[in-house]
DNA sequence: CCGGCCATGTAATGTGTTACATGATTTA
DNA sequence: TAAATCATGTAACACATTACATGGCCGG
């Protein structure tokens, strides 16, 4: 029913463009390598492809499975996708679920908070690790986009390393602001 | 018609328990104090208001002008956020529309990707000079909910911060790898 | 031969913004 | 007195996810 919106568009015909492949693969590889700014689903990604399709954006041959489709990037979807990128961005408002709970830190307590910047520092770990590895493959791969790619990556490295540092410090100061809360037993 | 979802409610029972005030003034409050990290329009605002009113959790007092109620968090509204805080946190997927421009940028051309690293330089500077003001303000009213704030905003400066220290590196690696390209006339 | 992955697709549902409608109050 | 701002609220729309449904293929 939800006619995906020209972003979706965006992300397909770019992934696309780097590799043909098959809509399932398209999911995992957006989630493999954009995953750290961008997201598509299947109910997205299967009505994009076959609009795209009849737009002659996109075209699609048999696959080696007998249920699945290549689909492969036309000239006029590579006119397209450049029109697409230079379109004004227009982003959704932000909404971090972490810091909304931090900011009201105090009514959840000085133990709670403490366990989400655990998480945090958990969370941004294997997210740095993830993209440190991501990172070294295209270095070995010497693809066209390869700059392109590296710097998106390293905004990611970039952010997790300046939220890691900050876990620290803010468990410091939270754990100085109220010193005996976390220790003191119920009476 | 859209019933407003449990963090919207996290967002005005924690914005009330701050300081009572109307649902217009509730927006303006949660743009600047917590727009770098949150977002509520009107359309989710009032409904939830009047829901929460409903329950008990709020209390709606005449405000100064006719058409105007100053809400504040009741007692039962201070358990119920407490409840709300500890809630497991479901963000949304992230999309980021600049990253996604950047990321497929050899379509774009490196022209355009330097202007939308200068746009993002801007807006980062901007935020960051807003940012420290609220850091300033926060400091000099001494409130019980201070430390809490900070740590937000210091997530929010630590990040400004190394975007900005990014776009400085991403410009010279993109100038460095089409060196002729921004500069080239066409024929 | 069965569990798990590959593969496609639709319908229902949730979530949230934008646009609209209305009117009081303040300020220039 | 006109424009801007304060103030509340609803309806329509846009966007995306989740759940569901279906079936082929492969390895153990």
């Amino acid at each position: 029913m939800a006619a995906p919106t020209p972003t979706t568009d965006i992300a397909v015909l770019g992934a696309l463009s780097v590799e043909p492949m098959s809509g399932y693969e398209l999911r995992g590889a957006i989630q493999d390598v954009l995953g750290h700014f961008w997201s598509e689903s299947f109910g997205q990604i299967y009505p994009a492809l076959n609009r795209l399709r009849e737009q002659g954006l996109v075209a699609a041959r048999p696959g080696e499975r007998a249920s699945s489709s290549v689909y492969s990037v036309t000239a006029q979807g590579r006119a397209r996708l450049s029109e697409l990128l230079s379109s004004p961005i227009r982003d959704r408002p932000p909404r971090n679920g972490l810091m909304l709970r931090l900011f009201f830190g105090r009514h959840l307590g000085l133990d709670q908070c403490l366990a989400l910047l655990d998480e945090t520092e958990a969370a941004n770990r294997a997210q740095l690790a993830h993209l440190r590895d991501t990172q070294t493959e295209v270095e070995r791969e010497n693809l066209p986009d390869a700059p392109y790619f590296l710097i998106t990556i390293d905004l990611g490295i970039r952010t997790c390393e300046a939220t890691l540092e900050w876990v620290d410090d803010a468990r410091e100061r939270l754990r100085g602001a109220e010193p005996a809360a976390s220790t003191r037993p119920r009476r």
